[in-house]
Order: structure tokens, then sequence, then C-alpha cells
DNA sequence: TCCATTATAAAACAATCATTTTAAAATAAG
DNA sequence: CTTATTTTAAAATGATTGTTTTATAATGGA
């Protein structure tokens, strides 16, 4: 075989990601492509495919360096309240002058619920952070010694659902340009009724 | 003055509005805007300026007829629990087949931090919600008889910052596909959570 | 009626879009 | 070294973008 392509894969995914993120889909052109990756857009179509080509492998590298990296940090350490709080506090680490926003959330909204299928990455992210989720509120509820089906575990029958929920709420915020002090602690505030104790 | 235009300009924004929400920003064109109004695009620029002009009359007419609307008739409503409920219940009101979603959700998320500053009506419509969510509250708290300052007024001290992240993190799900039933689950087990006696 | 002014529709416009083609440069295998 | 194959960069392509221009139709005020 002949001649090696000169640039490192999952560097140029992760300055397309950079860009998808930013500008979202239709606001990310081929030429702002080339310039944001140093490749000529030859080499792009060569390597990728198309734009919509670009995107799917952005969004499957997303799910595995972020969304997965995230799970894995946060929500399968102990104790599981501590990881689901510092999850979210996450979500507050950016450069302060632009937050990046979550390429999921803005993903879905962009693309809605009819075009949203022809990107199956976004439906698998979603739930890859949903059974996240899952696992660390059964390994909570285990810690608390709270019976399956008792009143105090019918409070939590959801929270799966409404942490998702409640985690694309807040990339909205961050998406809208909130300040951080504010979104800290409203994290606070949430997550602490959610894993404290009945107070 | 000569001749009077022909349309109905409140039908117009409705019908550019649809279109808005459905496609973003960046995914309607002025000739989907031809076709969705019936006015060619002579007429568009004629009574409205450009692409921008048009959608910062759409944003102003959404926050008018649907944000105000919505907060008047759930938010300022007796009692006020339920007003919050039947308020996030209406946001799954919607011909099953296409949520049409937010159109205050999706412009924030797509035009980003940096240029959402550039349509003044996203930013008003948010603060129409939030204080909305704030008024209702405060007749919540009073009707609960809870002294301003105590431990159980202190639960609710960011109440309305967080009803706005959970109607943003709801209008994401919706604009996702999730299905009703799971979202109007969600839902009910929420806000009662917020307004219900302490259980 | 006549005219000044506006609305309308269609054509024209340049810029930009995603994509393809072209041709030159580069390199692993023989 | 040769050569077949690939990367790469630049030019070319056709479609589509937002906007402007043009010409025609319409109408309120004098």
């Amino acid at each position: 075989m002949p001649r090696n392509a000169e640039f490192d894969n999952n560097m140029v995914l992760l300055s397309a990601m950079r860009e998808f993120r930013q500008h979202g889909y239709a606001g990310t052109t081929i030429k702002s492509l080339e310039h944001a990756t140093g490749l000529s857009s030859g080499s792009l179509y060569n390597s990728f495919g198309g734009k919509d080509a670009i995107f799917s492998s952005v969004l499957n590298h997303y799910n595995n360096v972020v969304v997965r990296q995230r799970v894995k940090e946060h929500l399968e350490s102990n104790p599981p309240e501590e990881g689901i709080l510092s999850l979210f506090l996450s979500l507050l680490d950016y450069s302060d002058d632009q937050p990046h926003g979550c390429l999921l959330t803005n993903s879905a909204v962009e693309f809605g619920p009819i075009n949203s299928g022809s990107q199956p990455g976004i439906k698998e992210g979603f739930e890859i952070l949903e059974k996240g989720f899952q696992t660390a509120i059964d390994r909570l509820l285990r810690g608390q010694n709270i019976l399956a089906g008792s009143q105090a575990a019918r409070l939590h029958t959801h929270s799966a659902a409404k942490l998702l929920a409640f985690y694309q709420g807040i990339l909205v915020l961050v998406r809208f340009g909130r300040p951080k002090e504010q979104l800290c602690t409203l994290i606070n505030d949430e997550i602490n009724q959610l894993t404290g104790t009945t107070t």
C-alpha cells in the first residue's frame, strides 16, 4: 500500500467536534471544518465521506471520549451521591468565555424528532447517560438499605429519567450563558435534595 | 396612502413561527417561508425586512402569544400548585406525530451564548418564564403559611431557577421524541415532590 | 379622474453551500 | 528504481443561499 495519511484521526475528530458543538450541524460548513482541522475538503471527503458522515464519526467519538468517560468517572465511582453531584458540576468546567455545550443536547434539539433518527448516535448517547444514572441510583438505594418496593424506594422510581431531564435542562442553561455560580448552587440544591436523607 | 397589504400579519407570523420551531433558524430558508406563509420574498422583505428581522418578529410574537399566555393561564391561576403542574403538562399538548418544541429552548441552544445576544427576545422570554415561576412559588409558600426565612422556605430558595431548568429539560426530551406517557409521569412525580407537603 | 405611493410577483444577483474532478506529490510493495 | 495506489491541494461544479431589482398591479387622497 502507498502513502499514509499525514494527520492523526483522533485529533481531526476532536477539532471537528469543537466546531459542531459551537455552531451546530447546519452552522458548520465544510470550509470551517477545513480551517478547524487543517485538512482540505479533498482529504475530509476521502477519509470520512460527506458532511453527514463526518458528523456521524464526530458523534460516535463524542459518545466514546466524553459521555462514556463522564459516566465511568463519576457515575461508577463511590459513593454514588458524590458521583452524581460531581457529574453535574463537571458540566460547568469550561473556559469562562465560551461554554461548548453538549453535542447530544444541541443535536437532539437541532435535528428534532423526525430527523434525529438519521443520527443513531444521539439516541445511543442518551441511553448511555440514562443507564449510568440508573446504576448510580441503584447503588445509592442499596447503600441506604432501602428495600425495593418500599415507599422510600418509590420516591426514586423515575429518578433516572428525572436526572436526565435535569441534566438536559442544565445544559440548555449552560448553552444560554447562565452564570456558573447560579448553576452551581442550583445543582447542589437539586442533587442534595435527591440524595440527601429525607429532610 | 395607496394599496393595503393582502395578508393578515398575525397569520403570517404564526406560519413563520411553525417553520422556525420545526427547522430552527439556519434550517429555515426564505423559500420555505414563502411556501409556509404564502407570501413571496418581495412581500416578506417589504414588510418585515431580512431573515433576521423576520425571526425577531416571530420571536416577539412567540413571547406574546405563547409564553405570556402560558404564564397567565397557568402560573397566575389558583391554586398555584395545580397551575405549575398544568403548565408542565401543557408542554405535552401537541399532535402526536410531530411535537413542535419550544422556540426559546431551540433558539437558545442553536444560537449559543455568543450569538444569542443578537436576539434579545430569547433572554426576554426566559425572564418572563422565570418571573412567572417565582410568583407562583411565592403564592405557594404564602398559601402554605410558610414563614420567610424558615427551613421549609429555604427548600424553595432556588425553586424558580430549578423549575426553569426542569422546564428546559422536559422540552429537550419532548424535542427528542420521548413518549408522552413517560414525560407525563415524570412531570407528575417532580412537581408533586416540589409542591406536596414534606413527605 | 389622476397621481403618488405602495404591494406584489418574478426575475436577476452575487455569495456560499456541499460535493466532484483534476492533477500533482508521495510512498509501500515488487 | 518502478509502479500501482493513495493522499493531498486546488480548481471546478451545480445547487441553494439571502437579498435586490424590475416591472406590473392596485388603491387611497387630491
